[in-house]
RNA sequence: GGCGCCAUGGACUAAUUGGUUAUGUCGUCGCCCUCUCAAGGCGAAGAUUACGGGUUCGAUCCCCGUUGGCGCUACCA
């Protein structure tokens, strides 16, 4: 058996869609469970959309997943690596061209001069009359070829799919799928402007670069037969086709925009692990059984199978992958989780000057996170000169009345070590000895230290705080009132 | 309009060749743990497997139909 290839084929109209995401992770996992190749195509003939920006955050977010490719793009963007080059479908122009010459040699491809609104109005047309709207375009004529060259037009070409008998395939997921021919439109294959469309493009560079599995959204379902009609026509070996479901927002529509985050940068921004992000993406329209969720990558490399890929679409539900990520978070190591942590710290304006009590921080939220960028937030009474205080806390700190013992605690602890256990035991005696229940005292310096109801554990909290600070905020707290 | 694909609790899903009290996870609710919130542990609720017909001793599973969703029907990909 030849060795697998599959590719990745995204146009470059913007950064990493997270369906994107999917179809390119399981075409990467496809490959490596098999000890295959992955490459990295752009399909960049939309001229108008396309951009290199827009290459350069494909592959910034490709890289970021973990989703590395044999062939295509070069890290700087531009340059292509690999022996079945240029990876850039702008950059194979001339291929094209000459797939072009090849059907119009066997009259199979044709010229029109149509408009675009003219080919909508005999759709139109067709449906109100209650024709099967395939479409046969307008072949020029010789002699109109002749007249509108010189007038300095040029035509659009298009492929002439056979009249009758039925067009089927095997679909690794879907199985045997088939359609009539006599139901296909003659497609438009080279644009006016000499650029080739989609599949087109997709079919000749498939086929050169040796592709042999096609591992797509299903929403190329429909394209398949159009392309294999291409690659019967021209003599070109066919790949395998495995069309996996689409993502869906909450309302089952397809996901876009209005559904919050849909960029896999903004995943990164947000604060989320790769590694939880591919796991959630990996569980989505793919199983390995019916009780393991949590994999790392090498597990689904070694578990991946297209056999095991479902039918329909799925959901995409951002709380589960909160619940993902924050499992990734708890389990990584603290250095990690600090690391990555910090450029969210400094964009909420906190300056971390002193490394190692960055990483006590980080481990006293660590366990709880479920994002990195929630955070900053979370902690930020630890980088404030004075507390803000919610009003939960506000009610917490005067539930027992005003504490008039906190002068007290405070010159206590003024005077104490300021460890964790130290303190513990220094502000269970003053509960004892001041009769209160230690559950409330907690509650009440809690609110004096951060001005909230949430925290890290006290005592970590103060030994963060340090003493200063903390005999300092019960001091102001002393002039709290409570109106 | 035509063609195609799909259909299991709110979400993601499992169910060896048709035979299970229909699986697990997220979420929800309750209890435990506990200085708060999480995390963790335990438990519960939630599904006439879209609907209607078949085939069969027996259908989530096979067949047909209906409905619904999505896709394609572009000189977008």
């Amino acid at each position: 058996m030849p060795p697998i290839r599959t590719r990745f084929a995204p146009s470059p109209t913007g950064f990493l869609h997270i369906g994107g995401a999917r179809t390119a992770l399981f075409s990467w996992l496809y490959a490596r469970s098999l000890g295959g190749a992955f490459v990295l195509r752009i399909e960049d003939t939309d001229t108008a959309r396309g951009s290199q920006e827009s290459v350069d955050m494909l592959i910034r977010d490709l890289k970021w997943l973990g989703l590395d490719w044999d062939e295509g793009p070069a890290a700087d963007g531009h340059a292509s690596i690999g022996p079945l080059g240029p990876y850039f479908q702008s950059q194979r122009l001339e291929i094209y061209a000459g797939y072009l010459e090849l059907l119009k040699s066997k009259n199979l491809a044709y010229p029109t001069f149509e408009s675009k609104a003219e080919v909508e109005a005999e759709k139109e047309a067709a449906i109100k009359e209650g024709r099967t709207p395939a479409y046969v375009g307008h072949e020029a004529s010789p002699a109109e070829m002749a007249e509108k060259t010189a007038q300095g037009l040029k035509p659009a070409w298009r492929f002439r799919v056979p009249e009758d008998g039925v067009t089927e395939f095997e679909d690794l997921v879907h199985g045997k799928t088939r359609f009539e021919n006599k139901l296909m439109s003659d497609f438009v294959i080279v644009r006016s402007d000499g650029v080739p469309t989609y599949n087109f493009a997709a079919a000749v560079d498939d086929s050169l670069m040796g592709i042999t599995h096609v591992i797509r959204g299903d929403d190329h379902l429909s394209n398949t037969p159009r392309q294999i009609c291409l690659y019967r026509a021209l003599d070109l070996v066919m790949p395998a086709f495995a069309h996996i479901p689409m993502i869906l927002g909450p309302d089952k529509q397809r996901l876009s925009k209005r559904h919050g985050a849909t960029a896999v940068g903004e995943y990164e921004t947000q604060g989320f692990l790769p590694e939880a992000l591919v796991n959630y993406l990996a569980l989505l329209g793919w199983s390995f059984d019916d009780k393991t969720t949590l994999f790392s990558i090498e597990e689904l490399v070694s578990k991946f199978s297209l056999e095991r890929v479902g039918k329909h679409a799925a959901v995409f539900d951002t709380v589960k992958l909160e619940w993902m990520n924050g499992q990734y978070l708890k389990k990584a190591p603290v250095e990690r989780v600090a690391e990555l942590a910090k450029p969210h710290f400094e964009r909420a304006g906190f300056l971390i000057d002193d490394p190692a009590w960055f990483l006590r921080l980080i481990k006293s939220v660590q366990e709880k996170a479920r994002t990195l960028a929630a955070l900053p937030l979370e902690c930020a009474f630890f980088f404030s000169e004075s507390v803000s205080l919610s009003p939960e806390a506000k009610e917490k700190f005067f539930a027992a009345g005003h504490p008039a013992w906190l002068e007290a605690l405070a010159s206590q602890l003024d005077a104490a070590a300021f460890d964790e256990s130290s303190l513990e035991v220094l502000v269970r005696a003053f509960a004892e000895a001041q009769g209160i229940k230690f559950k409330d005292l907690v509650g009440v310096l809690r609110a004096a230290l951060s001005g909230q109801t949430v925290t890290p554990g006290l005592f970590e909290t103060m030994a963060l705080l340090g003493k200063p600070r903390c005999v300092a905020r019960l001091k102001a707290a002393l002039e709290w009132k409570n109106d």
